[in-house]
RNA sequence: GCUCAGAUGGUGGAACUGGUAGACACGCAGGACUUAAAAUCCUGUGACCUUAAAAGUCGUGCGGGUUCGAUUCCCGCUCUGAGUACCA
């Protein structure tokens, strides 16, 4: 029979289901594999054609490793709470659980057909009640813990209540509130139960306080950092604005260093932790704190100075002013009343002005005196002291000390406001005209750094700070504390309830707690969260509970590890799992994740290692960002009148210039290689029924763009449609073949009968003229053995490189030279089978079972082992080039020294005829590749 | 602005360690089969020049360099895409 890839492809996935090839069970003979797939968020589109791209080179990647006998973890799931649905619940009334539960069986049916070796016995869905509990109590873990910088480790909050009593607050270095108190263990004894709890809070990994937060109206939820681009939300592009709220946290500052460290012992693209590196923001300098200058002032200060943060401490002689940000908690009190105009004005300018506006409007300078001064610890210089928005309350300690001539944005500020420019090295030029920041050279008007270098003057300087106490060597980091809570409905509870206003976590045992039903999914009419409409969400009847749930990212930064044990209602996966499969070996998934998901994870993986629940401390040795998928979107031109009104004509793409038109997109199932099918088309645009085509050279010619992939641009390419058609091996393979994986780049169907012919030869090479199933037991040919090992070596170097494009060519060329070598040999094609079978799957599996094996056990079967043997060549055509340039082919032995090369080259007629009688000046031999001679 | 990735035929792409640029596939052209079409199969297909054939010249974004030899290494530039943005 001829290729029957449907009935071919539902036999197998019905055999692999019934039989459960796939389910992953722990065995300690062979060494094991996990390789993840990030989750995907069943949205009600379905999958189209870019989803699966990572799915499937993954699941390749995953079934070579089996063939290569190892035990491998390769498991689907769902992060399946998240705003799309809430927001479909919000406009339609439809419980998001529905929602969710039909888009999953939609993704879970469109899976299938692409025949993937997910063990779907360990499904996971972040919205399942088995599951969430899980990720509360992690929660509840972090709420238990606390940072211990001695140990540099999260410990148990037993262990800082330990030392507040030995030693109260005095021992303690954690990483904490800034507000912790001072107290001697006398005083912690006398504390109420309430001022402990108050006081715990400011030390818990996850704690609640009042923040600055990113809240966006439109969605009636904060965002974390990550979520917000340009001022507007990532979902949705809504306007967010800064608003204070009582929220809850994360501190993920404490492991700023550890993850930034760990980027180095991961196999990770660069630039994903590119960014995580700018993201955490690591920038060693030191903070110095300038005396206020209050000599002719009387006010009372809540300080007496200021503190900076400075990168180049070096450079503080050269300080002619300092900043503070116009939100500085001090900035009232330091205002004198000849400025307080010029300030408060400034102040509300600044207010008025939007984020996005402050950014994009970085040119202009601006600021205003505070009529105060501060003085150098290091000179004793009084200088100005300022506020202007360019310095941000947010970042540092919210002030920075001007150094004009080492840093261009304080020299333009220097310059606008007429302030000193000073020169502090002997290596900076032309400070007239800009700053220069360089570390080269001696110091010059530098007091007791004079004639030092950049190195000795740093470690000078800190050194003398210290000892004067008035400034230390510090490190700083750019990232902030995560915000845990979103004022929405469909996400996790938080397991927690309020008594007397301070936060207590409910009992473990009482987990999970359940997401309550309620009437409508909307605030409620008092600006609570959706949960305030929750009839009896109180703890014992009488304590309210939190109202936010958790946000999107809180499931996704586990799941992997339940995978490991599903089922376990005792754990979030048992220790003997966890020691078994440890971590994951490799990791596919969007680079869109590269500073959210793939932060969180690695921070709550460390945290469960502190506390010894896990064995790693990363999670993901290694990571491929497969790239992005675009539409590519088809045009037809309308014929417009001299009015701009549409006509009834359509013009072929190479003929609108003649034409005034508008284009209009077309669905780009209905275009092959850019020629519309009219038929098709009349029923896809039925006022078209009547038109009129110009065609050129008899056909019609679409226009072509690339665009997102939408349903409103018409260019959405349904898997299904292609498995359809051409079966899903062609579609696996034809994913490949686009070309790398890592590399976006717009889909387009032309050239996927060009895999699905390659199928078919590869199915003839079994069968005979009238499609008989023919392979013969004779002794392989050395031509049919080189062939094959040729694929065997190029599928397995290629896989290490994730090179799976170039692999898919190799099969092509490997078919094309077993069909002109008339191959038929058993032995021979049989492990072409299995080398195949990680690509196409199903048509490997009907014909293993043909060639007389137990139906199934491919999956399972050993890879070839490569000989190279077979690759020896007796002889090789030598390519000849004379000056650089290649002439001719020359079939010489292999064998053959390169002086004897030389010789038989140099004697030849046709290099002769290149010589023109010269004696050449060189002769370059490299032996088995090529002959250059230079004349 | 900064950081990163990239630029190869009409198209997707290959060339892994500096060694025959354009593998493989699409498209296109021609042919076979067919009453015809589809499907299938065969042949050709970087550009230019010339041709009966052969030969020749140019050619991996642009300009230089290193080398017997550069798509590959080095320097400078242009363009495209992604990320990031007053971070002190």
């Amino acid at each position: 029979m001829d290729y029957q890839f449907r009935e071919i492809e539902q036999k197998w996935q019905k055999h692999w289901a019934q039989n459960q090839t796939f389910k992953a069970e722990k065995d300690t003979t062979k060494p094991k594999f996990y390789v993840l797939d990030m989750f995907p968020y069943p949205s009600g589109a379905g999958l189209h054609v870019g989803h699966p791209l990572g799915y499937i080179a993954s699941d390749i990647f995953a079934r070579y490793k089996r063939l290569k006998g190892f035990n491998v973890l390769h498991p689907m799931g769902y992060d399946s709470f998240g705003l799309p649905a809430e927001q479909y619940a919000i406009q339609t009334g439809q419980h998001p659980a529905l929602t969710t539960e039909t888009n999953i069986n939609t993704y879970r049916t469109q899976l299938d057909k692409i025949g993937f070796s997910f063990d779907w016995s360990r499904e996971v869905r972040t919205s399942d009640a088995g599951y969430y509990k899980w990720t509360q109590w992690i929660f509840m873990q972090l709420f238990n813990s606390w940072y211990n910088l001695e140990t540099d480790r999260a410990e148990d909050i037993t262990t800082l209540i330990e030392k507040f009593n030995a030693s109260g607050s005095a021992d303690v270095r954690a990483v904490c509130d800034e507000e912790v108190k001072s107290f001697m263990p006398s005083d912690w004894a006398t504390m109420t139960d309430e001022e402990r709890q108050e006081e715990l809070l400011k030390y818990r990994l996850t704690y609640l306080r009042e923040s600055t937060v990113n809240w966006c109206a439109a969605l009636g939820t904060v965002l974390a950092n990550d979520e917000v681009k340009d001022g507007y939300s990532e979902r949705g592009g809504h306007p967010v604005e800064q608003k204070k709220m009582m929220q809850w946290s994360m501190r993920i500052s404490a492991y700023a260093e550890r993850l930034l460290q760990g980027l180095n012992t991961i196999d990770w693209p660069e630039p994903v932790k590119e960014m995580q590196r700018n993201w955490i923001g690591k920038s060693v300098g030191a903070s110095v704190r300038f005396k206020i200058d209050n000599a002719d002032a009387d006010r009372v200060l809540s300080a007496d100075y200021i503190e900076v943060f400075t990168t180049r401490v070096d450079t503080i002689f050269g300080v002619s002013y300092l900043v503070l940000a116009p939100e500085h908690e001090l900035v009232t009190a330091l205002t004198t009343p000849a400025q307080l105009e010029a300030v408060n004005g400034y102040i509300a300018q600044t207010k008025k002005k939007s984020e996005l506006d402050r950014m994009a409007d970085i040119k202009t300078v601006s600021g205003a005196f505070t009529g105060s001064y501060v003085i150098n610890p290091v000179s004793g210089e009084r200088v100005q002291l300022w506020i202007a928005d360019y310095v941000l309350a947010g970042y540092g300690t919210g002030a920075v000390m001007g150094v004009p001539s080492g840093d261009q944005r304080d020299w333009l500020f220097a310059t606008h406001f007429g302030l000193q420019i000073v020169q502090i090295l002997d290596g900076q030029k032309d400070i007239e005209v800009q700053a220069d920041a360089t570390k080269e050279g001696l110091y010059i008007n530098s007091g007791f750094i004079n004639g030092m270098t950049y190195a000795e003057a740093t470690a000078t300087l800190n050194a003398w700070l210290e000892e004067q106490g008035v400034g230390k060597a510090k490190v700083n980091y750019r990232m902030r504390d995560a915000i845990f809570g979103r004022q929405r409905y469909w996400g996790e509870p938080i397991p927690v309830y309020f008594k007397d206003g301070l936060p207590y976590l409910v009992k473990e045992e009482e987990l999970p707690l359940v997401l309550p039903e309620i009437d409508k999914y909307l605030p409620t009419e008092t600006g609570e969260p959706p949960l305030g409409r929750a009839e009896d969400w109180s703890y014992d009847d009488q304590y309210e509970y939190e109202l936010s749930t958790m946000p999107g990212w809180a499931g996704s930064s586990w799941y992997w590890y339940r995978y490991m044990d599903a089922q376990n209602s005792s754990d979030f996966a048992s220790k003997d799992a966890i020691a078994y499969w440890k971590d994951v070996d490799l990791y596919i998934g969007g680079a869109e994740h590269a500073t959210g998901h793939l932060l969180y994870s690695r921070f709550w993986n460390k945290f469960l290692k502190d506390l010894g629940y896990v064995q790693e401390e990363e999670p993901f040795k290694k990571l491929i960002n497969q790239g992005m998928i675009q539409g590519r979107s088809n045009f037809v031109y309308r014929v417009v009148d001299e009015e701009g009104r549409g006509t009834n004509t359509l013009v072929s793409q190479g003929l609108k210039k003649e034409y005034k038109t508008s284009a209009l997109h077309v669905d780009v199932n209905i275009v092959e290689n850019e020629v519309l099918n009219i038929e098709k088309f009349k029923l896809f645009r039925p006022e078209f029924a009547a038109a009129e085509f110009i065609l050129e050279n008899g056909k019609y010619i679409c226009g072509v763009e690339v665009e997102k992939m939408s349903k409103s641009k018409f260019n959405v390419v349904n898997p299904d449609v292609l498995i359809e058609n051409y079966g899903a091996d062609t579609l696996r393979m034809y994913e490949m073949f686009l070309g790398p994986l890592e590399q976006s780049k717009p889909w387009n169907t032309n050239g996927i009968e060009g895999v699905f012919k390659f199928l078919r030869k590869f199915w003839r090479l079994f069968h005979n003229d009238q499609w008989v199933f023919n392979v013969e037991d004779d002794i392989p040919a050395k031509a049919e053995l080189k062939a094959l090992h040729k694929i065997i070596k190029k599928v397995q170097d290629d896989i290490d490189r994730f090179s799976f494009n170039t692999s898919v060519s190799s099969f092509m060329i490997a078919v094309n030279e077993l069909t002109d070598l008339k191959c038929k040999n058993r032995q021979v094609l049989e492990d072409l089978v299995i080398v195949l079978s990680s690509y196409a799957p199903h048509i490997c599996e009907e014909l293993w079972s043909l060639l007389g094996n137990e139906a199934g056990s491919l999956s399972f079967a050993k890879y070839p082992v490569f000989n190279p043997e077979y690759m020896v060549e007796d002889e090789f055509s030598y390519p000849v080039s004379v000056n650089g340039k290649t002439r001719l082919n020359l079939n010489l032995s292999l064998s053959l020294e390169a002086a004897e090369i030389e010789a038989a080259v140099l004697s030849n007629e046709d290099v002769q005829k290149y010589l023109e009688g010269k004696a050449p000046k060189k002769v370059i031999v490299v032996k088995g590749r090529i002959v250059n001679i230079v004349i």
